[in-house]
DNA sequence: GCTTCAATGTAGGCAACGTCAACAATGATG
DNA sequence: CATCATTGTTGACGTTGCCTACATTGAAGC
């Protein structure tokens, strides 16, 4: 049991794990600063030298998912593979994040909502459609996807993926539907990628 | 200017109106059930008489977007035409209600989250489902979608859908960007069904 | 080694919120 | 006309986000 230090260390870090493990545990509804502070044995308003909002505090978690994301997309690649190969690895892990980070992911999506959303949240996001976009950049290269602009390609597929990742989180679709469904939804994408 | 009378009269309904105009305008962050009554001429409890809490009227304003929804794709249906251009009339039906109602949308797949959404909520929520099969199987009957379990081609469309409508919400997609790509993520639906 | 000072944490206070309990007005039912 | 459930009011409590003024700290410059 070492003796409080006035100074914590590294309050900005803590404060952002904490953030996300009751972000992932009680919803974002129970997001309180003080309790934040409170459970880091901090007074109530140390969190303010770090964050100037509680909005702030959720930027920065909601870019942290982004680029924890990004990150993760980037490692599930395999350069040498089929297109159907490639875009299932892709889906795969996208899906798996999502599902992993449901309450993470929502938080995302909602604050790019915001009009007011941070250039670099922003950015962070596009490099996740950009990703999507050389996928089947790729697979048009190989033949293995139809010709035309990339996006009318990519967006439908992209937008497939989004839409049944959010189903998976959302639980509108059970554990096992999403299991057993993840490959129809595979499929049904390559039939509209194929040329 | 009438003289306020005690009994307001249809205070449940005016919450319920009221409170989705400022979730429009102001989004959900700003929804405060004491403003509510503030702007309706009422004292700060009154809410409570309809609404034991402030969840129970997100909840009744969710499922009463669920049910507008599938009011309006039940309009929307044309029973006799080709299945391209029902899946295109009911694709276009969902895509224009969840831009101009974004934030109920978003709202009401939020909600839906929630383990402990009422049966009601859950119960509207599958409607939609359901329609979106009826969609599909209507076209397999017709020779116009490929054999297989209903659901094995319905949850990708659906999914599909929903994520365009998510990123035409969401702004990832600019208007001119959702009006285009439109007609692609159709076709490509079509694609993905096509015997 | 001392001083200075920006960075970091603390203490107290404010207005707003959601919720609750106790009380008051109303109008429908008998 | 009396009764009483429904609906609205009032006041209070605890919690929250945020603000301002103050305290402690460690590092940079002399």
């Amino acid at each position: 049991m070492q003796t409080r230090r006035y100074h914590h260390g590294d309050l900005r870090a803590a404060l952002l794990t904490r953030a996300e493990q009751t972000l992932r545990e009680k919803g974002p509804g129970a997001l309180s600063l003080r309790e934040l502070a409170r459970d880091l044995g901090v007074s109530h308003a140390a969190p303010s030298r770090h964050f100037k909002d509680k909005q702030a505090l959720l930027d920065a978690l909601a870019l942290a998912g982004f680029d924890r994301l990004d990150e993760t997309l980037a490692a599930s690649r395999e350069p040498d593979a089929t297109f159907a190969d490639r875009l299932g690895g892709f889906v795969r892990a996208y899906v798996d994040f999502a599902v992993a980070n449901a309450q993470l992911i929502d938080l995302m999506y909602t604050i790019k909502h915001d009009p007011a959303a941070s250039e670099a949240l922003v950015k962070a996001a596009q490099r996740l459609g950009a990703m999507a976009e050389e996928v089947v950049a790729e697979g048009q290269r190989a033949g293995e996807v139809r010709e035309g602009p990339v996006d009318s390609i990519a967006i439908p597929v992209f937008t497939t993926l989004h839409g049944f990742a959010s189903f998976a989180m959302s639980r509108v679709l059970s554990p096992e539907e999403v299991a057993s469904g993840l490959d129809a939804v595979i499929a049904y994408m390559l039939r509209g990628c194929a040329p």
